[in-house]
RNA sequence: GCAGGGAUUGGGGAGCGGUCAAACCCAGCAGACUGUAAAUCUGCCGCCUUGUGCUUCGUAGGUUCGAAUCCUACUCCCUGCA
């Protein structure tokens, strides 16, 4: 940094799940007088708290939490809701002079932040959405594909064409705007002036903590947790519950399957998410400040690490309000 | 004990004389990702010096130009009858 940044600072905490990132956003806000900004797009609903780990108000330790427990189960929630709504809280906080820290492991929601991502405002369109989903069961991707091209609109070569759900949105965003990508761009500069800090284990000891956690969150009483939304009427089907776990509890309720089963369904799902979440996240990523959990003295170097940026930050605001 | 059925690449499971390093599913690994994202999708997935290469389909033999596929013996497993 050779001059005074005036985007507004923030701290991010990303990483695969069970790494600590709650703890350590708690730990930082306490430090440096600020506030946390969910960015995990399972602890937005209500009800949902055991199965996702959501942290506890014990947890959270007087430290205000923003974009959490906000949404119904049945609420549909997209990248596009969380962005406007993310960037809205970071300005209050930051209006409020608190330093606002983004803990989350939903890397899409993160990146699409941080990385300023216009996303085109063409709201999902059911009907046809239901129609090409029919379609594509009815004839395969290959009638999706025709489709898409029949629109002869711009942009066709960026779509996945394997993929049915990105075809049917990328019809959606032919028709409506006439280029199949919609016009999505993202800003030229990243609009916040971020300090990322990852945090990372040996993936075998992610495994083994997230094992672990399995039987906790069960004997903390997951199940009925899952029965409560189920006799309150939250369908199975619903996006909110394609959580990890909350499908296969649903169906041991119906006696469909073993717990068993359901303890074996929700590790996998766990070392498939740890692994996807490495994608958005990668080691290689030079953005992204990384720590490795299971070494002595990575919580002193991440302090002093933060200590440094909020300082340096501290110090541009007095040259800005010198100037101004 | 007798009569049947079966043992296949990490797991499940096709194959039943050549086109088999062996379908497919799962797991694993890597990747994509702009209004479902803990979603959805893609690639790889016996070994190596990457080749008309090597070693595999319970074990040991045999038949055949050629076997995971046929025969014999053995080992183990399952089902039925005793």
């Amino acid at each position: 940094m050779t001059a005074a940044d005036d985007r507004i600072g923030v701290i991010a905490i990303v990483g695969a799940t069970a790494t600590g990132k709650t703890k350590l956003g708690v730990g930082l806000a306490r430090q440096f007088n600020g506030e946390v900004v969910n960015a995990d797009s399972r602890l937005f609903y209500r009800g949902m708290d055991i199965g996702t780990a959501k942290p506890t108000t014990d947890e959270m330790r007087g430290v205000p939490h923003h974009l959490i427990d906000f949404l119904e189960p049945s609420d549909s929630y997209s990248l596009s809701d969380f962005l406007a709504a993310a960037n809205a809280t970071i300005n209050d906080i930051h209006g409020r002079d608190k330093l606002p820290i983004i803990v989350g492991g939903s890397g899409q929601y993160i990146w699409g932040l941080l990385e300023g991502w216009i996303v085109p405002s063409i709201p999902p369109n059911p009907s046809l959405r239901r129609e090409l989903e029919a379609v594509f069961d009815a004839e395969g991707i290959a009638a999706l594909q025709d489709r898409l091209r029949a629109t002869s609109a711009t942009g066709i070569d960026r779509v996945e064409m394997l993929n049915p759900r990105r075809l049917i949105r990328a019809i959606e965003r032919a028709v409506a705007t006439g280029d199949a990508t919609g016009g999505a761009s993202r800003a030229k500069v990243p609009p916040f002036d971020t300090l990322m800090i990852g945090l990372n284990a040996p993936r075998e000891v992610l495994h083994e903590r997230v094992d672990r956690r399995v039987d906790v969150m069960i004997a903390a009483g997951w199940i009925d947790e899952v029965d409560a939304l189920r006799r309150s009427g939250v369908e199975r089907d619903l996006p909110s519950m394609s959580a990890i776990g909350y499908r296969e509890i649903y169906d041991q309720i119906d006696a469909k399957v073993s717990i068993h089963d359901v303890r074996e369904a929700i590790r996998i799902g766990n070392h498939r998410l740890i692994g996807a979440q490495n994608n958005w996240f990668k080691a290689s990523d030079e953005r992204i400040n990384w720590f490795d959990m299971t070494q002595d003295g990575f919580a002193d170097e991440i302090d002093s690490l933060v200590g440094n940026w909020v300082r340096q930050r501290r110090a541009y605001g007095e040259v800005n309000d010198r100037i101004a």
